[in-house]
RNA sequence: GCUGCUAUGGCUCAGCAGGUAGAGCACGUCCUUGGUAAGGACGAGGUCACCGGUUCAAAUCCGGUUAGCAGCUCCA
């Protein structure tokens, strides 16, 4: 019979040929690095027979598929280790993720880090024995008589819940077997790098109410040299983690007396006000009007805008004059009240509002984290009211500014829709509505975006941007949320051409989504080197000797006259000495002055990332510096 | 909130097996005025997160509380 390779060369093979056969046929080589085989396009194992026609494509290590097939024969082996070091234990699941794998496991007593020698060195000596993986298919019954006799209870609710017509496979290494959909590596010898990182509680079938499992995540790679590469990348990523530089740089401070609630030191303050004053410029330009809403206000308004009966658990709450009352955890109800405070033409429209928002919401002991998730942060919120054909212009433009505001910094970002909830307002045709608009206007400025199913707001559908942190975890700071609802309960209107009155239709958005979290990832982005604009200390100045020192404060306050944040460092220390600190400090520009300077009327300026320096007058460092500010330049 | 781990001078960390604390950096004083990533000497600074228990004796062992970290769940 004949079967068609990759490349399309057709290939004649005896009936009943493995893919792994068919593979040594084509070359050797390929043969020994072979993984797995994608037969018509469909990831199987090697041993898959192959029948007259197929098209046989073989999957290597290199092969992204490859590595994941590799990664689950990886959890299969903690699986049959952690089986053999603890017998009575259940197991739940194990898949592959990123970089690695993981197994949740029910332990019958609870395990620590300092089991995993044990499982490790159990998991090399599987590896090593080299055990053939072979897979089986059983009938429903006797998949859930196996499974029972091993008593694996999850394992039978799995199967339990697996649609009618499902093949259910198992794969059996050794005297282990476990339920798989595979594929997997044909023996367990493959496997070349792996180690076991961490240990966490997960929920089974991650419902919050369910028992929870011993998760155990391992690392796996097709080298042990690509495993060490990996291993140094994550120490270089911890190196730019926020709380430790905004810890060393003195930008905020995370104290016990007020936990998630972050307080900002100078530094910091000197980064969040030039972010504000950036993104108030922009918006000015962009055609908004800023406004102030109160921070507390009555519970009857959360009432109206169904927050309360949203949210009420995650609010702070207050009693004025005998009063109930509420710290904001969104500030659009009020934007509302100040969309009432007067009739609107349709001539106005559309409307866009902007509010630096202090917003307070109780979020979970344990959902706190650093920067990226606080009980408390300032929003750029804004609010645009608008008629129904505004709809699609007003959220490209809203794209638009986001992604200008993106690249300013660099930032490379994901786009996700999200679309109804189960615990929603409005009707249907509102909902599809909205989800359509959000659709057309992502589709016609070709912006690629995954959907989120059933992740919108409770008010309306969203589209949202999210920024990576340095380990790769991803945090959601833009937000454009088309909602039908508040205009409604809030009974907002505009009097349209006709004379009559109509509803309008309302956005709400954020770009920097919270400031605290953009801040966060701005210092984890630029490892706290930030971009002249940006950087705290823009300029420190350094004499040689205290001859110089008045020449250094006569620089500085040129510097200074500018707007230009500098400073002296006039301690009786070597210049060496000196520098070494302001480089530490990842100050952009060190100038150094010394009798030559002071006579000549230069600085010496060193660059930071830069190992040339150079020399410079006064006035052409002023203009550099000033022109690179007012550029905002990235370097 | 749940599971696990952690908590020692301003910072980064030692303190292995219980006998009332150490280092480096930072800080202060003095000497050194030195041309591009750490000059030298001396000094000050900690009831070892908090509360309780075991013990003749607890930073060290046990329990609880608080806070942080990793993950889970949640995030209008």
């Amino acid at each position: 019979m004949e079967i068609i390779l990759k490349n399309g060369d057709k290939l004649n093979v005896e009936v009943g040929t493995t893919c792994a056969k068919a593979a040594s046929a084509i070359s050797d080589g390929l043969a020994r690095a072979a993984v797995a085989a994608k037969v018509n396009g469909k990831l199987v194992d090697l041993c898959t027979v192959l029948n007259d026609g197929d098209k046989l494509e073989i999957v290597t290590l290199k092969d992204k598929e490859g590595l994941e097939v590799y990664r689950h024969t990886c959890s299969h082996v903690l699986a049959q280790a952690v089986k053999t070091v603890f017998p009575t234990c259940n197991l739940a699941i194990g898949p592959v993720i990123d970089n690695g794998f993981y197994y949740d496991i029910d332990f019958k007593t609870p395990i620590t880090q300092d089991d995993f020698v044990k499982i490790e060195t159990e998991m090399a000596k599987i590896i090593k024995s080299n055990i053939a993986i072979k897979r089986f298919e059983l009938p429903r019954d006797e998949a859930i008589q196996l499974m029972t006799k091993y008593n694996e209870k999850y394992k039978v609710e799995l199967i339990n819940d697996l649609p009618e017509d499902s093949v259910i496979s198992f794969y059996k290494q050794g005297s282990f077997t476990d339920l798989c959909r595979g594929p997997h590596l044909p023996s367990t010898g493959k496997i070349k790098a792996f180690k076991l990182v961490s240990i966490a509680g997960a929920y089974w079938r991650g419902d919050e109410k369910k028992k929870m499992l011993t998760r155990i995540y391992g690392v796996a790679f097709a080298t042990k040299d690509e495993m060490k590469a990996y291993f140094e990348m994550m120490e270089e990523a911890k190196k730019r983690d926020h709380i430790r530089i905004g810890k060393e740089m003195k930008l905020f401070a995370l104290l016990n007396e007020g936990k998630g609630f972050p307080f900002f030191l100078p530094n910091g303050m000197v980064l969040k006000n030039t972010l504000v004053d950036y993104w108030r410029d922009l918006h000015k330009r962009e055609g908004y009007v800023e406004i102030q809403t109160p921070i507390i206000l009555t519970r009857n308004l959360w009432e109206n805008s169904g927050h309360w009966e949203h949210y009420k658990d995650n609010m702070y709450t207050t009693k004025i004059d005998g009063e109930d009352c509420a710290v904001k955890p969104m500030n659009c109800p009020g934007g509302m009240l100040v969309y009432k405070l007067e009739p609107h033409s349709y001539k106005d429209l559309p409307l866009r509002v902007a509010e630096m928002g202090l917003v307070h919401r109780h979020e979970k002991s344990g959902q706190l984290h650093g920067l990226f998730r606080v009980r408390c942060f300032t929003q750029d919120d804004a609010h645009i009211f608008m008629l129904p054909e505004q709809i699609t212009d007003e959220i490209k433009g809203v794209v638009r500014l986001t992604d200008k505001i993106y690249k300013q910094f660099g930032f490379k970002y994901k786009v996700e829709l999200s679309t109804r909830p189960e615990d929603s307002m409005g009707s249907a045709e509102d909902w599809d509505l909205a989800t359509s608009a959000l659709q057309k206007a992502l589709d016609e400025m070709n912006i690629e975006y995954e959907i989120n199913e059933g992740d919108g707001a409770f008010y309306g559908p969203k589209i949202d941007f999210h920024l990576q942190d340095s380990i790769g975890r991803t945090w959601q700071c833009g937000t454009i949320q088309l909602d039908f609802q508040m205009p409604q309960r809030f009974d907002l209107e505009y009097v349209g051409e006709d004379g009559k009155k109509h509803r309008p239709i309302m956005i709400h958005r954020a770009i920097f989504g919270s400031i605290e979290r953009f801040i966060g990832i701005l210092i984890e982005h630029f490892a706290g080197k930030f971009p002249l604009w940006l950087a705290p200390k823009q300029v420190k100045i350094l004499p040689i000797t205290d001859r110089t020192s008045e020449y250094a404060d006569k620089v500085c306050a040129a510097l200074k006259e500018q707007g230009i944040r500098a400073e002296v460092d006039a301690r009786s220390e070597k210049i060496g000495y000196k520098i070494r600190e302001a480089k530490m400090e990842k100050v952009p520009y060190v100038l150094v002055v010394g009798d030559k300077e002071a006579e000549e009327g230069t600085v010496n300026v060193n660059k930071r990332g830069v190992e040339e320096k150079y020399s410079a007058t006064l006035d052409e460092f002023v203009e550099t510096a000033v022109k690179e500010i007012a550029q905002k330049i990235n370097f």
